[in-house]
RNA sequence: GGCAGGGUAGCUCAGCUGGUGAGAGCGCACGACUCAUAAUCGUGAGGUCGCGGGUUCGAUCCCCGCCCCUGCUACCA
């Protein structure tokens, strides 16, 4: 019986390139996504664009184009990071496709619907900055301007919009969060309560400017049109995607999603306003709210406008996506910030990756190769086995918690155990001694089953690099079906290599271990 | 300013409700081995556990004060 898993990441604005911070997100929901693949777990995996926007509006006139011309450049240039990154999303969401825009009016009309007192119409009027999208307050005015763009000439606005009544929920959302069950970390649930007894204001649901975004479906009554405001815009999106507004079929097979995963910059829309429309609408909340942290680059915040920025596709030509999502993903802990720099990376790559794991996988190949002409012998599992069992169990509940790092711990736990069995064996003393062949082929087939182990549960992070690793192995090509390439997903899954358990069972005697090329090769020092 | 979290070996961090000599990984030094990507295995150096008080037979872990860092303090997303 395989279970369902809605995973979604947050979906990018577009109004510039993928970098550091998109990638990191769109890796660990991938991992995340891959692991529950490889559970047997039914996986829908949505990531995409929040396309709409003044913003969006006023750089494709700058570059001579259309809005739609450049969301479409835009969605282009981000699915060609992902693609080079190995992200096996099954949908890409964008939120000027039609059926999208079909079902946020839907889902406006159903709030009006069935929450007839959750939005109403108020004037606003201010200084408005195109810059921000946003009225600004007095303290954030000076000399006229904006003071986070300066070059812009703020507009006295007078406009009548629609309000959600967010406050109205205050404490439904308190209960939910307070569980701790909605929200995590609990770290980031802690700030959101805290804002919520600070007292919840409503906010706008429309702009009465006519913008580049979607129609609201009603006027206030002065005659503007209206275009939805960025949160009933942007966040339908997960439910859009599968079908909304029609709540059969994939809908219902797919909502509630498992989990959001989100930076944790915009915790409290996923956390409050969207809760909230959702609770407005009558529809069920999703299970759980995942709240990142960042990559910093040298303990900074990378930022363009200071230069601190790492480019993707140098990033992956160095060594390839796989050593760079194995760095992010054990570097940066998933529930808090981390830290980038190309010598921690190096020093991961040569001590983890080469020399800890590329080298066990090289050596216990080489040996089975020259001691049992490259067929795996037959064995009864040892206590390696047994040991490594702990470690797997571990890695398996720390996946289920979101946390990829603390998974990968148990993993080179794991290597490390295989490196010290093989020099505490001496595979190359005992082929000396034709007396103990039988303890010669124990070693060696244990050895190949933890090499089958690691990269089974490796291979969400390094699809490719894990797969090549089974191919060397000698394993039969259900095993190798862990490549997570745009065309090629593993989906449901005809071979249980990761049981419910966290166990696994496979036989690899009798396989024909063929050496390649190094996993992870050392690259020329200069 | 308020709220929250944190300051532990060169680096990244573990240390549950206070108690035998404060730990891991990486890096470093020395030794061993030779199957392997000059990889691996073993041993070791070494830290006033942010600062100052207090409670206690005893505190890195509790209390008070101070210093420093980070996050949140709502409509860019």
């Amino acid at each position: 019986m395989h279970k369902k898993y809605y995973i979604t990441t947050a979906i990018d604005y577009a109004n510039g390139d993928p970098h550091l911070g998109h990638a990191f997100e769109k890796i660990g929901a991938d991992v995340l996504a891959r692991y529950h693949r490889l559970r047997g777990d039914d996986v829908l995996f949505v990531t995409g664009m929040d396309e709409h926007g003044q913003k969006v509006a006023q750089s494709a006139a700058k570059e001579g184009r259309t809005p739609q011309q450049q969301v479409d450049e835009i969605a282009r240039r981000f699915q060609e990071a992902w693609a080079a990154l190995g992200i096996s999303y099954d949908r890409f969401v964008r939120t000027t496709s039609e059926s999208h825009k079909v079902g946020v009016r839907a889902l406006i009309e159903r709030i009006f619907e069935r929450s007839p007192d959750s939005f109403y119409t108020k004037t606003y009027a201010g200084w408005y900055c195109v810059g921000c999208e946003a009225f600004k307050t007095d303290e954030e005015i000076v000399d006229g301007k904006c003071v986070l763009h300066g070059t812009r000439t703020l507009e006295w606005v007078e406009e009548r919009n629609w309000f959600f009544r967010l406050s109205e929920y205050a404490d439904r959302l308190r209960t939910l969060i307070a569980s701790g069950e909605f929200l995590q970390p609990r770290s980031r649930a802690n700030e959101i309560l805290s804002l919520i007894d600070q007292g919840l204001d409503d906010v706008s649901a429309s702009r009465a400017r006519a913008g580049w975004g979607i129609p609201f479906p009603r006027d206030t009554g002065d005659g503007e049109p209206q275009t939805t405001y960025v949160w009933f815009d942007a966040l339908p999106n997960y439910i859009t995607e599968v079908g909304f507004p029609d709540t059969q079929g994939e809908f219902a097979k797919w909502w509630p999603a498992d989990v959001h995963i989100i930076g944790k910059d915009i915790t409290r829309f996923h956390s409050l306003i969207w809760p909230a429309m959702l609770i407005a609408a009558e529809l069920p909340l999703p299970r759980l709210v995942w709240a990142h942290g960042f990559v910093l680059l040298g303990g900074d915040r990378f930022s363009k406008s200071a230069g601190v920025t790492l480019d993707l596709q140098d990033a992956v030509s160095r060594y390839g996506a796989d050593p760079f999502r194995y760095f992010l993903m054990r570097e940066v802990p998933f529930d808090a910030d981390g830290n980038f720099s190309w010598e921690r990376f190096e020093e991961r790559y040569n001590s983890d990756l080469a020399n800890a794991w590329g080298n066990l996988a090289s050596r216990t190949i080489a040996m089975v190769e020259k001691y049992c002409g490259a067929i795996v012998p037959a064995a009864e599992l040892n206590d390696l086995d047994a040991l490594d069992a702990v470690d797997m169990a571990a890695y398996d509940s720390a996946m289920r918690e979101n946390l990829p790092n603390r998974a990968l711990d148990h993993v080179w736990a794991s290597v490390a155990r295989g490196n010290e069995y093989v020099d505490r064996q001496a595979p190359w003393k005992l082929a000396k001694d034709p007396a103990k062949r039988g303890e010669l082929e124990a070693t060696l087939a244990a050895l190949v089953r933890q090499l089958v182990r690691q990269a089974i549960v490796l291979s969400p992070f390094m699809p490719g690099r894990c797969t090549e690793l089974l191919s060397q192995l000698g394993a039969p090509a259900e095993f190798l079906n862990v490549d997570g390439k745009m065309d090629s997903h593993l989906r449901g899954n005809d071979v249980e290599r990761l049981g419910a358990d966290g166990k696994m069972t496979f036989d690899a005697t009798g396989w024909r271990v063929a050496k390649g090329a190094s996993l992870f090769p050392k690259r020329e020092t200069h």
